[in-house]
DNA sequence: TTGGACTTGTGAATTTCTTCACAAGTTATC
DNA sequence: GATAACTTGTGAAGAAATTCACAAGTCCAA
């Protein structure tokens, strides 16, 4: 398969939400000319990221809300459980233990680790708190889907390469630092600071 | 001035993470080569980034880091402290309003607001939480530059209308609901939501 | 059955972003 | 001061992403 932009994917997820929208309010079908509009995108897009995977479509009628969402759900890899461990208990690692939408969406929390042994043995939201040593022992006999790295910058590349050696092939980095990992592991940033100093350069240079 | 690129704004950003830890350590210079192999990027990507506001470097040096640092704080507007009110006390809301780094980097919290009444009068990290009714009134006499919000999807268009009726014209989005809003008033989103699924499809198309 | 109103899917055109490649400037060494 | 080793800044080339524009398919009403 020819590679798929980022920014495709990206958008792939914006109207997948949109079509669960619709499909709970009991629409059957879409255009992509409405799709667009609540995506903040243009009609030819919308064809253009769905031809990457095929016609789904009917020309005069648009497509069926339930047929779509199920193709998409089926491209993003989401008819499956993914199963996430978060890595650093802090206060951002706490709160997305704490965050259920997470478990609604198929990706489930199934552990929780911190370097601090003050922390260890403690429970998040109904899951007991484990060191960070026994990650990759652990990682062996269940095996993890994604790590999530909530750990401070100056920790990050030293655990991101501890969660790689485990064998897990996906991180979700909250830390604001740049991680250096083999191409075959698949990392994604969250970076609240740069999006803060984006408003910013918008609000200084608007 | 042309108009700058998303991208090139969240590379400065990187770069100016990158310049500060050099500062630190203490180091005078650095080359386009060091600063891109650091950011994942390439050295002709880090001049052309930095071409679009000046000539920063010396010719068979590389940039004074001490230099660069500052007019790339300059550049993101990072030289005033910005004022941020943290809408929607829940899980993702507290933590935001617990998690110091902002400050650190002048983002200044100074208010959090929320429409539950249960949750209005009770404090979050030394700041008592006010009731969402009152932020029009309250922007008026201390008009706050960003708005942060953490609010379930269903009411984050609602809340945004607020937001920009009180004047503030920048957004921080951390609900998984594409905003509308005047195109004077910037919004960047943080969406983990999306991020996940973008590595569901990298471990199912990879 | 025909005509009109829609809407998709997709090559081609366009725009935007990234990389190349090199003249020109700087420093260090002998 | 001449030479070698670097490195920047930037037009030009190349690649990638977006938008255009239209043939082709669908539906509906008369």
């Amino acid at each position: 398969m020819k590679r798929i932009a980022d920014s495709t994917v990206r958008r792939l997820s914006i109207y997948l939400r949109f079509l669960e929208d619709f499909e709970k309010r009991g629409i059957a079908t879409i255009s992509s000319d409405e799709l667009a509009a609540r995506g903040g995108t243009t009609s030819a897009q919308v064809r253009k990221d769905l031809s990457f995977f095929g016609s789904f479509g009917k020309r005069g009628l648009g497509y069926s809300v339930a047929e779509l969402s199920a193709r998409l759900r089926q491209i993003l890899g989401l008819e499956r459980e993914w199963q996430v461990v978060i890595i650093g208990a802090g206060k951002i690692g706490a709160a997305l233990a704490q965050y259920h939408g997470f478990a609604q969406r198929g990706f489930r929390i199934v552990a929780v680790y911190d370097s601090d042994p003050a922390k260890v043995g403690r429970s998040v939201d109904g899951l007991v708190i484990r060191s960070l040593d026994s990650l990759p022992e652990e990682a062996k006999r269940h095996p993890p889907d994604i790590a999530v790295l909530a750990v401070p910058a100056t920790a990050a590349q030293e655990v991101a390469d501890m969660v790689v050696k485990s064998g897990i092939r996906a991180i979700l980095n909250f830390a604001p630092q740049q991680l250096q990992v083999p191409e075959t592991v698949a990392v994604k940033a969250v970076n609240m600071a740069m999006e803060l100093e984006g408003l910013s350069f918008a609000l200084t240079n608007g």
